[in-house]
DNA sequence: CAATAACTTGGAACCGGTTCCAGAAGAGAT
DNA sequence: ATCTCTTCTGGAACCGGTTCCAAGTTATTG
C-alpha cells in the first residue's frame, strides 16, 4: 500500500477500488494510525480554523458574541482560535500576524474597529476577514444602526413626557468604541429636532464598566437641576446607574428613567428597557458571512445591518412633575 | 545565505555573526518576509497553542473560568483553541482527537469530567493534561471541596434556625456534572449531624437553567409544608428561585431564605448569599498547573485545591415562626 | 486480437520550516 | 609556514501529510 492510497482513503477520494480501501482501512484500525493534522495543513494549505479578534471578555456582550460565533462554528468543520487582546499594541499584533500568516482561514474580528492601514491590509490580506460590530468600507462588516438606536432611545423619551434626558456613555473620542459616537449623535440630532437643546452637564462619559457608571450617574443626579432620564450607552452602565439610583432612594421609574443599550441576558432579569441589538445574532451572521467568503473566493466589501427594537420594559416610564 | 543560517537569525541561535544577523534582518525586511508558523509547528513538534475543551458557553461559570484561562495565557507564549463540546459525542470526538495527535501542546478540560478510559487516555497521552472544576485520580485537576461547600451552606442555614431547608439542584446522577452530588452530600450529612431528617419531597432535581429552577422553586414552595430556606446547586438555579419568589410575592429573606453555589457576578448584583468558589482563579490556577506539566517532562497525577467559602449577603436570614 | 480507454496504484516532489553535519574561514599555537 | 581549534555558514534530510505523474491492470472497442 502506497502513501498516496493511504492519503486518496483518508480523503475519500473515489479512485481507489472498495477492495484496497477495506485493507487500508484495516490497516488504520490496527495500528490505531492518526494522521497528523498540522501536517495535513502545511500540505493543503488550509487550516480548517477560523481566528477570532475580540477584546478581553470584560464585557457581557463580547461573550454574548462570542457565543453566537461559537455556536454558528458548531456543524461546520472549523475550529476557533481565540485571540483576546488585551492592550492595544496586542490586538495591533493579532491583527498583522494573522492576515499575513497563513495561521487560519479566516479571521473575525469583534468589536476592534481597524484603522485605515489595518483595514487595508486585511482587504489586501489572502485570508477573509469580517468584522463584527465593527465598521470600515473596505471590509465586510456585521453592523447595527447606532444612530437610529440612539435615536429610537431619546425619542421614546421625548414621547414619554422626558425634556431633561442625559447621555451616560464610554468616551466619545475614544477610536477604540465608535460605536457610542453614533449612539450619541442620534441622541443629540433627536434632542434638537424636538427642540429640546443639548446640555453639556447632560453628557457624562467614562470607561464602560459598573463602578465607574456609578459615579457618573451620581455626578448627574446630584446636579442642580437633575435629568428624570438617563440613557446610558450600554447595559453595563445602565446598570452602574441602576445601582447609584437606589443607593440614592430613587424608585425606578418614578423618579428616573434609565434605558440600556445591548440587549445583554441581565437586561431582562433586571427589567431594563433596553436596545435589543441581538447579540448572539451578530455572532451568528459573522460567521454566516465569513463561511461564504471561504466558499467563493469573490471578497467584495458588504455590509450586513442587523435590525434593533427598543425593548420596553420597567425602568422608563414618564416623569413626574414636581412641585 | 543560506536556509539555515535565516533559521538561525529567526531563532536567535547565537552562532550567527553580528555581520550576517544584520545583513538577514535586512533581507526580511525587505522582502517582508513572514516565517509560516504551520510549518514551524510541523518541524519542530511543538504548537504553542493549549486546547481547552468546554461546555457550551450558556453559564456564566463557564465564561468565568475561561476569562481566568484567557488571563493566564495572556502574556505567555501559548495561543488558546476553543473547543466547546455541544453534545457528549462532540466532547468525546474532542477527548479522543486531542489526546492522540499532536494538535496542541496541552489540554484544558473545563467542567467535563472523563469517564475512566478517557482518563486512561489522557494519561497515557504524550498531551499534558489538566482539569478544571473535574476530578480524577489518574489526572492534574484543580477542583474544589464540594462536600464541605454544601455542608457549609447547610450548616450556615441550620445556625440561622432554619430546619426545613430544601435542596434543588441538577440530576444528582448524570455523569456531566458530579459536583452537584457532593453538593447534595454535605447538605444531607449536615442535616442528619444536626438530627434533622432528609425529607425526600425537600429534593428536587432539574436541568441547570433558570426557567426549569424557576418551575422546581415553584413545586417546592406549593409544598403544603414548604421549607423556609432553598440552597441551589448553583447561582443560576438561585436567581431562578428568586423569580419565583418574587412572582409569588414572597419577600426575601424575610419568608425565604435562599442560597447559591458559584459566586458568579450575578450573585454580587443580586445581593445573593452564596458559596464563594473562585471561578476566575481555578481558570488561572488550571493555566499554571498546565505550563508546569508542559515545562517539567514529570506528569504525576496531582490535585489542586481551590478554597471555598460562604459569601454572607443578603438573601438568607433566620426563619419567621408563622402562628 | 491488438489498440485504446478507464481505472488503480506507487512514489517522487512539494508544503516551509528546523536541525544536524560537513566544510570553510579565521585565530592561535608551535 | 603548518597544524589545530573555533567559529560560522550552507544545505541535505526530515517533520508528515497531499498531489501529480507515470506506469500497471483491466475493460472496451473495432
Amino acid at each position: 500500500m502506497g502513501i498516496g492510497t493511504v492519503s486518496r482513503v483518508l480523503n475519500h477520494n473515489p479512485s481507489v477500488s472498495e477492495d484496497t480501501r477495506q485493507r487500508v482501512l484495516a490497516a488504520i484500525a490496527e495500528l490505531d494510525y492518526r494522521p497528523n493534522p498540522i501536517a495535513r495543513q502545511l500540505s493543503t494549505g488550509r487550516t480548517h480554523t477560523i481566528g477570532v479578534i475580540l477584546p478581553y471578555l470584560t464585557m457581557p456582550s463580547y461573550v454574548e458574541r462570542l457565543r453566537g460565533v461559537q455556536h454558528a462554528l458548531l456543524d461546520t468543520e472549523y475550529d476557533l482560535i481565540l485571540f483576546s487582546a488585551g492592550t492595544p499594541a496586542q490586538r495591533d499584533t493579532y491583527f498583522e500576524d494573522l492576515s499575513r500568516t497563513p495561521r487560519v482561514d479566516g479571521i473575525l474580528v469583534i468589536s476592534l474597529p481597524p484603522t485605515d492601514r489595518q483595514a487595508r491590509q486585511f482587504a489586501a490580506s489572502r485570508v477573509p476577514t469580517v468584522l463584527v460590530d465593527a465598521y470600515h468600507p473596505d471590509l465586510c462588516c456585521v453592523v447595527v444602526d447606532d444612530i437610529q438606536g440612539g435615536s429610537m432611545v431619546t425619542q421614546y423619551l421625548i414621547d414619554l413626557g422626558h425634556r431633561k434626558i442625559a447621555f451616560l456613555g464610554d468616551f466619545l473620542e475614544t477610536p477604540f468604541y465608535p460605536s457610542i459616537r453614533y449612539r450619541f449623535d442620534g441622541y443629540r440630532r433627536t434632542l434638537e429636532k424636538a427642540g429640546i437643546p443639548f446640555q453639556s452637564e447632560y453628557l457624562v462619559e467614562g470607561d464602560n464598566d459598573r463602578s465607574t457608571a456609578r459615579q457618573l450617574a451620581r455626578q448627574l443626579l446630584t446636579l442642580p437641576d437633575p435629568p428624570t432620564a438617563i440613557f446610558a450607552g450600554c447595559d453595563t452602565q445602565a446598570i452602574g446607574v441602576l445601582d447609584t439610583a437606589r443607593e440614592m432612594g430613587l424608585r425606578i421609574p418614578t423618579d428616573l428613567s434609565v434605558i440600556g443599550y445591548d440587549g445583554i441576558r441581565d437586561a431582562e432579569y433586571l427589567n431594563l428597557t433596553t436596545v435589543e441589538q441581538h447579540l448572539f445574532t451578530s455572532g451568528v451572521e459573522g460567521v454566516k458571512l465569513l463561511l461564504e467568503l471561504l466558499a467563493k473566493t469573490t471578497s467584495a466589501p458588504c455590509q450586513k445591518y442587523i435590525p434593533i427594537e427598543l425593548t420596553m420594559r420597567g425602568t422608563a416610564a414618564p416623569p413626574i412633575h414636581r412641585i
